[in-house]
DNA sequence: CAGTGGTCTAGACCACTCG
DNA sequence: GAGTGGTCTAGACCACTGA
C-alpha cells in the first residue's frame, strides 16, 4: 500500500532527458539561445550521443528546438498562428495575402490529388507553385493543381511563363463563381523540393492542408500546402485568431 | 551538359530505402498485411537495423505503417478523415456525436490554458475528459477546461463524480450563449497519459486542436484535443467533407 | 516460451557553416 | 580548417505479445 506503483513503468532515458531538458530550456535559456553541442550535452548527461539526440528530435518535433547543420542547436521562438481558414471563401490570391506566387508548369499531379479533381491519372493539368512568408521566415510551399478546363479561358495567354503565367491562371481563377472549399490537415514529411524551399532537411515533419475549390458543384481546383509542423501553429476560424497566437 | 547534376545531392541510404519501401508496399502488399520483421529487412537491404529503422518511422509518420511492438509491423490502411470542424458553431457533447465523457477532476490547467482562459496560473477549473472513437478505434483524447465562473449552476450539484458528472458539467455549459470559437492545429508528442489512451507510445507523433469557445466577448472553455497523427486526417469545412475521407 | 519492436551504446565518417 | 549536426554501423539488452 505504502509502496505507489514504483518502477512498474521504466521511463526511457530518452524521455527523462527530454524533460529535463524542456525544463532547462524554460528556466534557463533564452529564445535564440545556442546550446552546448550534442557530443558535450551527451557527456554532461552520461548517454551516447545516439540518446541525446532522440531527446532533441522530440523538443524539435514539439517547436521548443531548432537545429541547423554546421551552426547548432537554439532555443526556438514560440510558433507563429498563420491563418488557414481565415475568413470567407475565396479563391487563392484574391487579395493581398502572405503568398507569392513563385511559377506554374504543366505536369500530371500526383494519383490523389487527380482523384480529387476527377481527372485521369496521368493527364497534366496546371501547377502553380506559391510560398508562403511570415516575418520573412518562409513557413509554406503550396502546389495548386487546375485542370485545363476550369480556366479555358488561358490558352489565348499561354505565352508567359514563371511567376507571371502563375498569376494569370490565379486571375483566370477568379472569373469563376466559388460556391465552396473543403478542408483537410494532416502529418506528412517534406519532400526533397518542398523542404529545401522550406529551408528543412528531407524528410521534415510538416503539415498537409489540402484544399478543395468547388464551382458548379464539381471540383475546379485541389491546393496542397506544406505547412513547416516546427514553426507553424494553423489558426481556424472566424473570431479573434490574433489572440491564439500570442499564447 | 551530358551529365545531369550527379551526385551533387547524395541521397542518405534511409531515404532511399524508404522511397524503395514505399513503393513496394504499393505494389507488394495489402492492407494489414505483416512484413518480415526489421532484422530480416537489415539484412535483406544490407543495412544496419538502426538504418532500417530510421526509413520505418518516416513511412509510420506518414501514416503508411503501424509497428506494434511483440507483434510486428503492418500495412496501415489510408487515414481515417474525421471532421473537426463541422457543420454550425456548438458546444461540445451536444449532439450524438463519436465523443464520449470518461470523467471530470478539478485541477490546475496547463500555463498555455490558464492564459487563454484569463484564469490565474495554479488556479484550478473543471477539467473534463473526453475520448473519441471512429470504428471502434480510439482516434483522440480530449481535455476540455471550464473555470467555475462559466458554470455557475454547477456548485448545488457538485455530488456526481466520473462520467455522470462529466456529462453534468457538458450540460451546464449548453446553457450558456455560444458566440464564436476558435481553432489552431499544431504538432505535438503523446503525453504518458494521452498515450496509453490512443494505444501509442509515449511521445508518438499527435495533432494538437486547440480550440476556444467565447461568450459574451469573453473565453468561457477551453479545450484542448490530441489526435493520433498517423491515422487522422482532420477535416473542416462545410460542405462534402465525406468526399476527402475517400481520398 | 520464442519472436517482435523499443532502447541504448561507442564508436566512425560525412555534409555543412563560418571565420 | 575547426566545429557543428546528420548518417551509419554492429552489436547488446529490455518490454511486450501471443502461442
Amino acid at each position: 500500500m505504502g509502496t505507489t506503483q514504483l518502477d512498474t513503468v521504466p521511463e526511457p532515458k530518452y524521455w527523462h532527458l527530454k524533460t529535463v531538458l524542456s525544463e532547462a530550456l524554460d528556466s534557463e535559456f533564452a529564445v535564440g539561445e545556442i546550446l552546448p553541442n550534442e557530443r558535450e550535452l551527451a557527456a554532461r548527461f552520461g548517454v551516447a550521443r545516439a540518446t541525446l539526440r532522440q531527446a532533441l528530435e522530440q523538443l524539435e518535433l514539439e517547436g521548443r528546438l531548432q537545429r541547423r547543420r554546421g551552426v547548432g542547436t537554439t532555443v526556438a521562438p514560440p510558433r507563429v498562428g498563420v491563418a488557414v481558414g481565415d475568413a470567407e471563401q475565396a479563391w487563392p490570391g484574391t487579395t493581398a495575402d502572405s503568398w507569392q506566387a513563385v511559377d506554374c508548369l504543366e505536369a500530371a499531379p500526383p494519383a490523389a490529388v487527380a482523384r480529387l479533381l476527377g481527372t485521369p491519372a496521368g493527364r497534366p493539368v496546371h501547377t502553380v507553385r506559391r510560398i508562403r512568408r511570415t516575418h520573412g521566415q518562409p513557413v509554406a510551399a503550396e502546389l495548386l493543381y487546375v485542370p485545363g478546363h476550369s480556366v479555358p479561358g488561358l490558352a489565348a495567354i499561354d505565352t508567359a511563363s514563371g511567376a507571371a503565367r502563375a498569376r494569370t491562371v490565379l486571375r483566370e481563377l477568379q472569373r469563376l463563381a466559388l460556391e465552396g472549399q473543403d478542408r483537410a490537415v494532416e502529418l506528412g514529411s517534406a519532400r526533397a523540393e518542398d523542404a529545401k524551399q522550406l529551408d528543412r532537411l528531407p524528410g521534415a515533419p510538416v503539415l498537409l492542408v489540402t484544399t478543395r475549390y468547388f464551382t458548379e458543384g464539381a471540383t475546379a481546383a485541389v491546393a496542397v500546402a506544406t505547412y513547416r509542423a516546427d514553426t507553424c501553429r494553423l489558426t481556424f476560424g472566424e473570431t479573434g485568431v490574433q489572440l491564439l497566437a500570442a499564447g
